[in-house]
DNA sequence: ATAATATGCAACCTATAGGTTGCATATTGA
DNA sequence: TCAATATGCAACCTATAGGTTGCATATTAT
């Protein structure tokens, strides 16, 4: 009973492993739910009701953008953010998939166990 | 258009940052996918293949214990580790549920702005 | 034109994540 | 009993995540 999880999965989450890194820090899990309802909204305004700076503000979205949480589109003087809700679909499908195939792996252990394995 | 998000998501979402973040490291990663036959192995024999020395490896384990996503039980001089499925599924749900507000309400947003809102 | 607004850039600071080494302790096998 | 094995504990190191301040630049409003 080795190993299994096919290769190309493991490989699929390593690659996202930024992104629930990107998920794991409040500051950036705050920033997306206010960004949630599909609005765009400036780096000023989304500082606004932040105890931190603009600056730090800016590194957060910058970090969620670059996992595709988040899209920045510059218009005028101000750069717009969205969420990018098709990227934390994946994630969750992600996940969902990993956890399906440990939960499988699992009932064929316990199948195996009781079926009394080694008679 | 404010926030649509609930408050109690929102206060879901905060609270599994550290699940999100323990997902967020490549190691950690590689030692779920390890464990995700459902089997107990001891920190040795995870350290085994692992360029890392045993101490590197004992503390990832223990960030996974801490956020729940493995169990470790002590079995005379070894400690061996399992992983807990139920908490990624969790992990996976909550991302899924999320995601859905968000496309639900990116979907009320567009209905509102082709309906031509103002008129 | 000029003042106000919004952001970008870069240097800098501090805490901590992630890793190592060295040694102590508990358990098992011969 | 004694040696080998498995782990725990603690100090330590280094890179970097996360934050700040200061100043430059672009855009908009008066």
């Amino acid at each position: 009973m080795s190993t299994t999880v096919p290769q190309n999965l493991v490989r699929k989450l390593q690659r996202n492993a930024p992104l629930f890194a990107a998920l794991g820090d409040g500051v950036r899990l705050t920033l997306l739910t206010r960004l949630s309802d599909g609005g765009l909204r400036s780096i000023t305004t989304l500082s606004e009701d932040s105890s931190m700076t603009r600056q730090a503000i800016t590194k957060h979205l910058r970090i969620l953008e670059g996992v595709g949480l988040v899209r920045g589109i510059r218009r005028g003087r101000e750069s717009l953010f969205q969420i990018e809700s098709k990227r934390l679909t994946e994630a969750s499908d992600l996940l969902g998939v990993i956890s399906r195939q440990w939960d499988d792996a699992l009932s064929r252990l316990k199948a195996f166990v009781e079926d009394g394995a080694g008679h």
